[in-house]
DNA sequence: TTGGCTAATATGTCTAGACATAATGCCTGT
DNA sequence: ACAGGCATTATGTCTAGACATATTAGCCAA
């Protein structure tokens, strides 16, 4: 009956689970868990730090292992480039280059991604296409000083791909709301204004500092599913 | 210099960002790596073990390690009680429970929770406020053979917190999408019909089945963030 | 009582070595 | 040429021991 630190970590949560752990309370600390299940100290940290990790258990020096009293639940999101998105429905990709120009970026921009107001970037706005209907509206703001070289024609690759394959992206956040369809994304994505529309806004940042903004109306109907 | 292994999994993660390292190439493999930085191969392991999580590289046995070609994006989304939400948020919470019977559930989900047609559940209807104003409106269909022992007074603690304390779930999935109020949610969240709404439908299942499915409507100009 | 120092302790990390496992690709025999 | 089998190899995991680090409890002094 030998354990891999698997066999250990599903041990130690079906115990918590079962409650012989309640929340809150203190578990054995490594040591004597190494010695029930005959392994090494390691093997069990192993196992713990995974366990801490998902968030079942939390973890402090000195003070030892407790359960965690609201399992906060963690969803992983997996964000795909929009092309691989529409292939994997098997629809077919496609999209259009609406409008690519320079210009003071808005406030609310700027504001999120911590430059100067009235900075000038590139405005860039896409349809992105499923089998030929309209999937996805992206409006972006590219700040042109965070990148190093020269950018592609983006009639021929979508910035949405670009930014993901080419440029060193560090850190990011992504927020969803629901947003009722303003005049031109209803009209873009052929619904009704007024419509209801998940909408999706990202800010990723560089080495060289802030890179983009971007701002993604979904179709009606659209679902961003995750799993825990 | 570089010593521990968060120094190592930092500087192969600069070596990857500044293309030293190319997407789809091979890096070098755990042994050189060791040697170059002066380290014991399971170090190295640890370091890469964590950027294989992260999805920066892809490792196989024999084939060795070689860097993602589209570095799938994860964001790691902390889905709270609500009520620690609001209460995060600064302001007051409270909820009110609006229905609470038997009969027997939906197609949709049935269909979702893997559960035969017209399976009999429990229907809870709770109306989550913050501040005084309505915050999510909450439509559950909780399924009572999944349950052991008593179920509490749902006027008192919410469905919400007490499944999360106090049952065993085991794995479950959340989707994201967008919709146009119900009367009966305009109604009760207090904003117009047709409104555009943030919708998040969960199903969770535990070591006894299918335990629920919930569709919370959140009011208008709700976020919900994740950094990644 | 209060503040700060100290020793005890549980987790965090590292090492060196070993064996396990899974792909790969070569090397057979047909 | 081809299929099957086998050796090779990089990652995966484990061990036993050591030292590092954070945190707490207790003690002592002002």
């Amino acid at each position: 009956m030998t354990h891999g630190w698997e066999d250990i970590r599903a041990d130690v949560l079906r115990r918590i689970r079962s409650r012989e752990w309640p929340p809150g309370g203190l578990i054995p600390g490594e040591e004597t868990l190494a010695a029930e299940f005959g392994v090494a100290r390691a093997t069990v940290n192993r196992a713990l730090t995974a366990l801490a990790e998902a968030g079942v258990i939390e973890r402090k020096k000195r003070a030892g292992t407790r359960v965690a009293e609201l399992p906060v639940r963690r969803a992983r999101l997996e964000i795909p480039v929009i092309r691989l998105d529409v292939l994997g429905r098997g629809l077919a990709y496609d999209f259009k280059l609406l409008a690519d120009r320079m210009g003071p970026a808005p406030v609310p921009v700027t504001a999120r991604l911590g430059l100067p107001e009235a900075t000038p970037m590139r405005y860039l706005e896409t349809l992105h296409l499923a089998g030929g209907r309209p999937f996805v509206h992206e409006a972006r703001w590219l700040n042109p000083a965070a990148l190093q070289g020269a950018t592609p024609d983006f009639a021929t690759i979508s910035a949405n791909e670009w930014l993901v394959t080419e440029v060193s992206l560090v850190s990011g956040d992504i927020a969803f709301t629901a947003e009722d369809a303003s005049p031109r994304e209803a009209e873009v994505l052929g619904v009704a204004p007024g419509a209801a529309l998940l909408i999706a806004e990202r800010t990723t940042h560089g080495t060289l500092g802030p890179i983009t903004w971007v701002k993604l109306a979904h179709a009606p109907g659209h679902r961003v599913s995750m799993t825990f």
